[in-house]
DNA sequence: GCGACGATTCGCT
DNA sequence: GCGAATCGTCGCG
């Protein structure tokens, strides 16, 4: 895909995440740009996968049925906050909350294509010239600076240090694939079968597409 | 308190 | 392709 964002990129408004409709959400998120403000740089990227996570009735939601916790009371926030919580001890997961205050649902945001700050991205991630810069979950938050002390913090402020803009990108119906969410436990049962996971067909910066097969497991 | 585990990644075979 | 890394969170006692 030719990444040209219009230079009039305008930041999207907390109106525009209170819409209740989470997997409309992780679907419209594809081609909006992610920009991070940190002391060392700016840099901004292209989202181009996503994950819709619906707290209520979701099994493979933190939140589901209604479980509120200390790592999950951020998802109840209003829609335009950050949730980042780390995974597997080591790797900070930047989501996107949607829906009205005390709605719990989140959208992960699973791969971007740098647009600009490419350097920066490099240097934290100590590698160059690969897709793998930012093509999965825990690689773009590394890359883009996005940190667990970002958990809670609102996207719509002019001076946030994460932002979401929309580039008046958009992207064709017949680009956009969905299907199973990646990395479910066996414990989500049929909720794993779920197609929540969006993505731009063919985008070198998707996550590798893993094995997704829940196929007996419940 | 304590043990188990995870919306993953990377390096080694 | 497989398994270790690595630690905050959660549920239980």
């Amino acid at each position: 895909m030719l990444m040209n964002p219009d230079t009039t990129a305008k930041l999207l408004t907390s109106a525009y995440y209170q819409n209740e409709d989470v997997v409309l959400m992780a679907r419209d998120l594809l081609g909006k740009m992610i920009v991070t403000h940190t002391p060392e740089g700016t840099c901004s990227a292209i989202i181009v996968e996503t994950e819709a996570y619906r707290g209520p009735d979701d099994r493979g939601c933190h939140a589901f049925g209604g479980r509120y916790t200390e790592r999950t009371k951020t998802m109840y926030m209003s829609g335009g906050t950050a949730y980042v919580y780390t995974c597997y001890g080591v790797h900070p997961m930047m989501n996107v909350v949607t829906g009205q205050l005390g709605q719990a649902h989140a959208v992960l945001i699973r791969g971007v294509e740098p647009v600009d700050g490419k350097e920066l991205m490099e240097v934290r991630r100590k590698m160059t010239g690969s897709h793998s810069l930012t093509s999965g979950p825990g690689k773009l938050t590394i890359a883009m600076g996005i940190t667990r002390d970002m958990d809670g913090i609102s996207l719509v402020e002019n001076n946030a240090s994460i932002q979401i803009m929309d580039t008046g990108i958009t992207i064709p119906e017949a680009e956009i694939e969905s299907g199973p969410r990646i990395g479910m436990s066996i414990h989500v049962g049929s909720c794993s079968h779920r197609p929540w996971r969006f993505y731009i067909r063919g985008n070198p910066w998707v996550s590798k597409p893993l094995k997704v097969d829940y196929t007996g497991k419940w």
